[in-house]
DNA sequence: AACGTTTCCGAAAACGTTTCCGGAGATATA
DNA sequence: TATATCTCCGGAAACGTTTTCGGAAACGTT
């Protein structure tokens, strides 16, 4: 259970620990042989530097931490795939933790990660967050930070998004071009801007294209599958069922899916679905469901870089929001059958 | 940027760190007054003890790691969930490792760990993993390690496991009840106990039924969506086109009914499905797939308390086998419609 | 021969804690 | 009054590293 420390490698050979360090951390003034031969018995003594040490004298640790609203869904596990992929062949450890969508968890992880003195963290805040405050106070300390989808505007930071305004844009404009006239969105909780920006794309795609929208064509549903069966139950009890419909969320379109189905109607052919965030279920679920995938594992990828770049910018450094494309996948929920 | 640390602590209330040390720690050799009177002004001044240098001193983190092979599927996440559920509460933090299914990824991730000084790990071991003689080591130096669902029965540890044997019985059970009698098994990678005793589980079915099993009723698919397709496809290419499909997870029966599905074959009027694991895939699909449920969150609970316990337990401990139960979800996919 | 350079290595301080040891003062006991 | 016992606190060592500083030896230059 004992560690093997630098000390006892010394002892063996009978040499300072200073020459040990220097061996390992290949420093100039050590000779070749000397630094073969340490190397090469540390390691038959099943050696390693003990990484808290170093991270106490360096003050800084090697690890990089990553707090998201869940891991439930698909988006955030590959997220973190990328993220993963880039420090861990630069050294870096990830530590993870999740918010379960609540502020005081989400909180309380950062003071974790920040008091484990990561070397910056990659963030995507949770649902009714109010910790703007906090954040401010990190960045202005220098705390390297990087924000992807679920972001703030208030915060000065690097950031990783898609265009939700043009996708969204061009998921209703694919409604539209195929023939559909009376289209509903299902939006998500007010207050996230992502909620905002999907919103805002099927209204101006409506606008754009001189089509009216109605006044109750916009409804206030939710991010999860149930919150999509709720409002399209509620629809159909009005007997207020639309052409076709663009949610916010690829949960919330299947929610409608299944309650749609459950009640009789066709898909496409009644009522058409188009989702948003790709999920592992759209191409599954029957029909296929259309909807806007994102690169997750790139936008991984991109904020590990874009905060490498910033911890390894001791200092000076700009904030870059990098804005990623996404795709529509066109699918037979949304493809109007002559 | 700078951590506020028990030293300005200590210079700003003139007194030395230790009695600081001591106001947090709460000995008993401290007067009431000086430990409230310390504690106010620390978190006025925004201090919290390092914990990096707490570990290096304690030799133990309060930090206890989860290495599984992927997060893709829902499974691991929900199990980690349930991990989490109990050490955070205990006050631990839970670093958590990805080994892709590769060994060598897999035994990176533990030294880490391992040099992170965690108090403990919790294991689900990659599909091919062959570190079996590096865990013998860490147990026999009295690691607390704990496993759960992919395990091995050389090592002496802690295992938390549902009855693979048992649910597999019940599900091809369920089949044979239903009537249908030419039932094939797509299995998992050799070498994987849990595909042995899910096989064992359906063999064992046929028997107790007096079911004949065909020769080629057996076939080694995989674990994936792909893996189902191609075993598929094969077996319609070849029209030997079974009644009923008992697949080794969802992932190789949702790959089949998709296959199926395709060629314009009814489910589960031609073919029934049964999958395992129970994906959030299953009830959404079209059909809805019958699968074995596992309790993941209870699998993640059960298996921190275990590791906990023998933390706690510095020294003598005996390592208990936990099988919990599953449930069998009976939906269309294996229902015969009269 | 005297001096300056270079090469290599050891000693020691530092990172932020906790804890053992001892000591000062106060109180209780004889 | 002298001694023993508490109560509370400071000093210092320890955890395992890295790095600065300085010094010894070897070498080159005049």
């Amino acid at each position: 259970m004992k560690h093997i420390t630098i000390k006892d490698v010394a002892k063996k050979l009978n040499c300072s620990v200073s020459t040990i360090s220097r061996a390992f951390n290949d420093k100039y003034d050590i000779r070749k042989e000397t630094r073969d031969h340490i190397l090469e018995t540390a390691k038959e003594m099943g050696y390693s530097p003990n990484p808290m040490a170093k991270s106490l004298l360096k003050q800084c640790s090697n690890q990089i931490g990553v707090v998201v609203p869940e891991f439930i869904n698909a988006f955030f596990p590959e997220v973190i795939i990328g993220i993963q992929e880039v420090f861990i062949k630069k050294g870096y450890q990830v530590l993870i933790m999740q918010s379960g969508e609540s502020q005081i968890t989400e909180l309380e992880n950062v003071k974790t990660l920040e008091n484990n003195m990561v070397d910056g963290m990659i963030i995507s805040l949770s649902l009714e967050t109010k910790n703007v405050d906090y954040y401010k106070k990190l960045i202005q300390q220098g705390f390297p930070l990087v924000f992807f989808n679920r972001v703030s505007n208030e915060l000065e930071t690097s950031k990783v998004l898609i265009d939700d305004y043009k996708w969204a844009f061009f998921a209703t404009e694919h409604l539209i071009y195929q023939g559909y006239k009376k289209i509903f969105h299902f939006s998500g909780p007010e207050g996230l801007m992502f909620t905002q920006n999907r919103k805002n794309g099927f209204i101006d795609a409506h606008r754009k294209h001189k089509l009216p929208i109605e006044n109750d064509s916009i409804i206030t549903a939710g991010l999860m599958i149930n919150d999509g069966e709720r409002e399209m139950e509620k629809l159909i009890n009005e007997n207020n069922i639309p052409e076709a419909i663009f949610a916010v969320n690829d949960p919330t379109a299947i929610g409608a899916m299944k309650m749609l189905k459950k009640h009789g109607y066709k898909i496409p052919e009644d009522v058409a679905l188009v989702g948003f965030t790709e999920s592992r279920l759209a191409p599954l679920i029957d029909p296929p469901l259309t909807s806007v995938a994102q690169p997750t594992k790139e936008i991984g990828r991109t904020a590990a870089l874009l905060l490498l770049e910033q911890i390894e910018s001791k200092g000076i450094f700009v904030p870059q929001t990098v804005i990623l494309n996404g795709r529509l996948n066109i699918r037979e929920s949304s493809m109007k059958l002559k």
